[in-house]
DNA sequence: TTGTATGCGTTATCAC
DNA sequence: GTGATAACGCATACAA
């Protein structure tokens, strides 16, 4: 690589000093129109790129900012909301000139090691937190950091994360009350990891709704979200000496497994067992049938969040956000209960 | 935050020189074990964290390394390929203590004003080059900025890029090879965007393979590998004068779009018509009929792309690797064609 | 074996 | 309005 160009160069090529050319190429003002006429024509000319190594020393700024994500591959390869979601954060992102540093973890622990490598070591100046467990360490951690954070999908504990959600309870109560109406009395819920605290409000809401219809909690089980997990779930129910005859499930990707298993068992969706999901993922109205279930954006929550993110950056307060609601979508996998249910 | 801790405040707490705290920390030689020792102790208890911007600045190395992306969000969000891509990539990167920057561009010139200003001004040491096109300009572009770069799976003009590439070829001949063998006679191709190499190298197997058995070649129409995509290629398909008994689809998602869709037409598949995939995700076995199609590696492909690219950074040559060939996966999308065809 | 001095590219604080 | 100059944190050639 031929020797960078920097601003001693371009100052010298432009006849100033390097604190001009500083102030030109910055926009700031106390520079003569003319001269700064002069710097900017001798950067643009010999090619001059900012350097972020220099320019992140002094400013003591990344100019990034992280994502550390913790989940098996298995749900990362075929789950949307992480491209989504980044897809989101990059509109926001490139433009205000920050770069997204990415970081798929094996463990927890490698989460918890890198963090304050990247805080501490100046490789980002903020991080996304998403995938939020009970009593996640993570916030103490920024907290102590002083890191920037904003928290995905969740109302981090004390004033250390800013925060952006979607409200899932009121779609999925609607799902609900359209699955009730429908005149199920045995509705099973396949939840998510218990760790995750989406995946415990999820399963109040649906705990609720049945104790408000006056019905007996249908069977629990619990996958992984993954579609493979969907699939075995399928198996535990339908063995059941009383199967569901409908199963909410906490993903569209294990109500797509779900639906799969229950079709090579000869289990008629939605006939014989109403299946919902739960995300509203682009692939969820190509299967057979086409899924009810509950539309998310991530694509508007990374949006939303990089937002809060830079803003905190920035110096800004920390902030809780809300973006609309996730609406129930209703599709061809719900059906009124077989008679004699 | 708190001021950060540098060497300097180690040094004084040790007792010794600054140098001697870099040799330590680094594992140079050239210091006594017991001042080693010291250093060590008194850097990890006062928490010193090195400065990647410091490091980076006399080093002249990012310790990072780039994926720019430039795809539509609706296929992103939905290929698998991205994210266990990344997986690969990571189980080296993280390792090698190198960190992974990202970028999502909207337009190919962002992608071509982004990759100078990464370069020039230290964010990477070097990038990933995926959905390659033809002609693509980003060949010569890493090779003018001396950027190390590695291709993915396609072969890089001139000596600019490293590669490494899985062998579509045969799996897709053996496919083809199968679906002729159940006596189809009008195979169809849903092809990816032409702009795209590895889309045109798909084609002419396609091509050739009939041109082999002494057919025709049938229609072909093209999609943007998004499941939206195939499903207006069935439409497409369908209603043609001679419709096809067999679609062979540039990839998975496609053919689920185009299988769900022919299913909303009353077309049976496989029965009435044979339709493959191509990289063999996971969802394409849990849909109904599980998709008969050619199971790629895209985790396999990151980690061994992320270890010739760190070589490359390291001053190694440029080198052109393969992993294991794509290999068929019968399933049941796949039947011999309707009698009287 | 240890200490000193210098430079990496930038920004910012001062005199002028 | 402009120009020296001192940081920022680290690594290293060289001197002691």
């Amino acid at each position: 690589m031929a020797r960078r160009v920097t601003i001693v160069d371009v100052a010298r090529e432009a006849g100033v000093a390097i604190s001009t050319v500083s102030a030109a190429l910055n926009g700031r003002d106390g520079v003569a129109p003319t001269t700064r006429e002069r710097v900017l024509e001798a950067a643009q000319r010999m090619g001059w790129v900012p350097s972020m190594q220099g320019r992140s020393l002094v400013s003591r700024r990344a100019w990034a900012v992280g994502l550390l994500l913790q989940r098996p591959a298995s749900v990362l390869e075929a789950d949307p909301f992480f491209a989504g979601f980044l897809g989101g954060v990059e509109t926001v992102l490139d433009p205000a000139g920050h770069a997204l540093v990415l970081m798929l973890a094996a463990t927890p622990e490698k989460v918890l090691e890198r963090m304050p490598r990247w805080a501490l070591g100046g490789v980002v100046d903020g991080v996304f937190l998403t995938d939020v467990q009970a009593d996640d360490p993570r916030f103490a951690m920024v907290e102590e950091l002083a890191l920037p954070a904003v928290a995905i999908n969740v109302t981090p504990p004390g004033g250390a994360a800013s925060s952006v959600t979607q409200d899932h309870h009121s779609g999925l109560r609607d799902l609900m009350a359209h699955v009730l109406s429908l005149g199920h009395e045995r509705v099973a819920h396949l939840a998510g990891p218990a760790a995750f605290v989406h995946s415990g409000e999820r399963e109040q809401v649906w705990r609720d709704a049945l104790a408000e219809a006056g019905l007996p909690p249908g069977p629990l089980v619990r996958g992984d979200f993954s579609t493979e997990s969907g699939a075995k779930a399928a198996d535990a129910l339908l063995d059941l000496p009383e199967p569901p005859t409908a199963v909410v499930c906490a993903n569209d990707l294990m109500a797509i497994g779900l639906v799969s298993r229950a079709g090579a068992r000869r289990v008629r969706v939605p006939q014989e067992l109403s299946v919902t999901g739960f995300d509203g993922i682009r692939l969820a109205s190509y299967i057979s049938p086409p899924l009810t279930t509950v539309r998310t954006s991530p694509h508007h929550l990374g949006s939303r969040a990089a937002e809060l993110l830079l803003d905190r950056i920035a110096g800004g307060a920390v902030e809780h956000a809300h973006i609309e609601p996730a609406g129930l979508v209703l599709a061809g996998s719900t059906a009124p209960p077989p008679p004699g249910h």
